[in-house]
DNA sequence: GTCTATATAGGGATAGAC
DNA sequence: GTCTATCCCTATATAGAC
């Protein structure tokens, strides 16, 4: 079924409006954003902000929808152990960069899942399912010879992978000026998460996990 | 020189107000305490409590200040590997405690250091000491013969370990319910850091943190 | 769909009496 | 030192015209 010209020209607003609500939350928070502020910077007037969305709250329920679908991936089933860490290390990159691109919420975590239950069980949702691939690509490299673990060790480091993953931009940006901050935080991101891994690896893949590592080292 | 009746009673007025402050703030985050919930909890008038605060923001100085105190220790130097790991295993649950005390900070610790350049700059060099602290623990256990690591390990290792203990609370209050938090999970959290370490211990060490962490296993 | 104007509410903070 | 009363500002959200 066709679209009408004014159907098209709502979702053109409603992306608008969500682009640069994302925008502006991600660089000065989302608690520090008012719908006046979003509306402003759109040349748009509050009231028409409001027809499209009931409240800022459905902007932000909206982006973390996008978020979600943006996050939901898996690592490759891989072949031999050389591949699997590097899928590993391209898996890292591909979660670190969705987060960077909804960093908003990730500040201020705690008050944004406290206060919206849904948004709170959909991401404990994302984050059992992101330690059950941390643990599945482990239990390969166990098999495949390259990581020395028992499952006990592997449950406790998914964990602190998890944790590093969600909270190395927060740590970042407070020991940077949070203006400071850039996509190129990633990279110590991703070696930071990687280094929780590599002393379990054996050999070769030890030695390929620090080869790909080194660039980022800072 | 002597205290007279009024300054005594002053001096407990702004005791009472830190300490529910503290408690309100560390129950709900700081952002969702008014002014007037503290004053209204103390049985007192809001004018009142403005008498003994210029506002809200001082009354958080003020708590940052006495957590800045509470976490300033350093870790024993010891003697002997044993030793060394059984101070690493006290100082870890000591910081830990001092976080739980004053765990309002650590949410919301974007905004906070953000909209505040003196707490900000006093957080990092909390941060910079800490780091200091894991190195030379780390740097004594490999003179000791009980860990081998590189000097760069030993860097990227102790910032997993402060990325970790400061995110700590924040993690486990998104995966349990808020409320129920408790200092039990200071536990969890200590195994968690440990187990960053434990990989890179030697022999009797390594025997020595497990036998340690183990009933805290979860 | 978009605008202008405004209602509403909450929270930080102050004035002035006691 | 403590109270009551209230100001003031900001931000969310709505009403109603175009």
């Amino acid at each position: 079924m066709a679209l009408d010209g004014n159907t098209l020209r709502t979702r053109r607003t409603v992306e608008r409006i969500l682009a640069e609500s994302l925008r502006l939350f991600n660089a000065r928070g989302e608690a520090n954003v008012t719908t006046a502020t979003i509306a402003g910077a759109l040349e748009m007037s509050p009231g028409n902000l409001y027809y499209h969305f009931r409240n800022k709250e459905r902007i932000v329920e909206a982006l973390f929808e996008r978020f979600e679908a943006r996050i939901d991936m898996d690592p490759q089933p891989s072949g031999g152990a050389a591949q699997a860490i590097e899928d590993l290390w391209l898996y890292l990159h591909l979660v670190l960069e969705a987060i960077w691109e909804y960093r908003f919420l990730y500040r201020n975590l705690d008050d944004l899942l406290a206060r919206n239950r849904r948004l709170r069980d959909v991401f404990n949702r994302i984050i059992d399912h992101k330690l059950a691939a941390v643990d599945a690509l482990c239990a390969d490299l166990v098999a495949a010879g390259a990581m020395r673990a028992t499952p006990e060790e592997i449950r406790v480091l998914a964990r602190n992978v998890l944790v590093v993953a969600t909270y190395w931009l927060n740590y970042q940006s407070i020991r940077k000026r949070r203006d400071d901050l850039s996509a190129a935080d990633l990279g110590t991101g991703a070696h930071q998460v990687l280094s929780l891994v590599a002393p379990y690896l054996l050999g070769e893949a030890r030695a390929h996990l620090d080869a790909l590592s080194r660039p980022y080292i800072d």
